[in-house]
DNA sequence: GGCTTGACCAATG
DNA sequence: CCATTGGCCAAGC
């Protein structure tokens, strides 16, 4: 550990395979009907600010092992990703409804374990 | 080692 | 609400 400064943490590093099946296993516990946030995800796993790699892990999520609810995931305003069409369409399935800005009431949409 | 790019975030005008 | 700005961390050239 002495050898390696930037060690004040990082059990395996923060963008591993890992870390993308940590992603993956918070967000399948999403609830139907309940979204989640980035940022929220990356304080669960105990690194705030790898937001961005969260969304990066979700670019991945075709290659994960089991069905991933990702359209439950969205940004801290309620805006959905711009290279998805259909994330508005599996919500509003699930009844999340949506206003001009994004997820609407978001505050009581979010999923708080 | 610097610059750019990301499914981000927060504050500001 | 929109755009801008600065910040964040890791990867790739």
């Amino acid at each position: 550990m002495s050898t390696n400064p930037k060690s004040s943490f990082e059990p395996e590093r923060v963008m591993s395979p890992g870390f993308r099946e940590r992603v993956y296993a918070i967000v399948r516990r999403v609830p139907k009907g309940r979204v989640t946030t980035y940022g929220r995800i990356a304080v669960m796993l105990g690194h705030p600010g790898v937001a961005r790699h969260v969304g990066n892990a979700l670019a991945f999520c075709e290659q994960a092992a089991e069905p991933l609810p990702w359209h439950r995931v969205v940004n801290a305003k309620g805006r959905i990703s711009t290279r998805s069409t259909i994330q508005r369409e599996l919500l509003e399935a699930e009844g999340v409804q949506f206003n001009d800005a994004g997820v609407d009431r978001l505050k009581a949409v979010v999923w708080s374990e």
